[in-house]
DNA sequence: ATCATTTAAATTGCACGCAATTTAATTTTG
DNA sequence: CAAAATTAAATTGCGTGCAATTTAAATGAT
């Protein structure tokens, strides 16, 4: 009979709060949402900022590249980059060597932008209120997370 | 002149895979990307799974304490539920006390749902490889960030 | 009681995120 | 070399997520 009781003989593991992946959830929503002010004055969502971030380490790079460091596929990316070309951040380049790929690269517009974005890390290191030590390995704990879901995903 | 030379003297902070917010962002999607499986068996999405979480604890909630809940909001939560309602796992009732409140309440298959639902915790956490405490920590911590995130967006 | 304010959902519009398919180009293979 | 297999983007369709607005109901203030 206990088995229907609503909330008292719940599996403790299906609590909300108890559960790793909503804790990921809703952490994520609220970094969106803490970015939002820095980066709609600069005028970029939080992907396309991603997107920025990518080609300011390495410029030129074709669109499944882009997709694999950011763990995005082309029917994301591809309108993305529609957009971001039409906003004048990127140019998107059908390769010469192998027409199947189409390489994204900055504009002066867009590399440029690295300056006005090279405050926003440590707003945002602000806004977490960790410190640097805290920050980083927190940061290596969830990279290491993800590995380990995609390699049981896969 | 070295301002503007690509990569090398690029400020480390902007480095993608230093960022905070990118570990969360990707830890995220595949979070997402490792229910899927799961939760398509059921004929969930991973937002439907955490509105019947919490209606699991707690049944028959106004669709505004589902968002206080979840993070999410109206705009977001009521073609969600509709779509829930079609499946067969949920209603919506205008309330008779107050007829601006739309209460959600489990039906009999939302109810015997969860103990489909209750093997998942155990298996995300077999996928994350960590050991319960680990897991119990990063949670936390994870909603220690989201806290102070909410609190310096608010 | 009446009017203004507040609150709860719903609606509209836009940008992801991804599964599935399509198109085109390259590589492999017989 | 020609056919088959693979690869890269693009496209289609659907489900979020959220800002902004709208509609309706309840609350408050005079």
């Amino acid at each position: 009979m206990a088995t229907s009781t609503p909330s008292q003989t719940a599996n403790p593991a299906l609590k909300l709060d108890n559960q790793l992946c909503f804790a990921v959830y809703a952490a994520s929503l609220a970094m969106t949402k803490a970015y939002k002010p820095l980066l709609g004055a600069l005028g970029l969502t939080y992907p396309q900022y991603l997107v920025l971030l990518v080609l300011w380490e390495q410029d030129d790079r074709p669109v499944t590249e882009l997709g694999e460091r950011l763990f995005l596929d082309s029917g994301t990316l591809t309108p993305l980059l529609k957009r971001m070309e039409a906003a004048g951040w990127v140019q998107r380049q059908r390769s010469t060597q192998d027409e199947r790929k189409v390489h994204i690269v900055l504009t002066p517009a867009g590399l440029a932008m690295r300056d006005q974005a090279a405050c926003i890390p440590l707003r945002m290191a602000d806004m977490t209120a960790c410190g640097t030590a805290e920050l980083s390995r927190l940061t290596t704990e969830l990279h290491t997370l993800r590995q380990r879901l995609n390699a049981a995903t896969a």
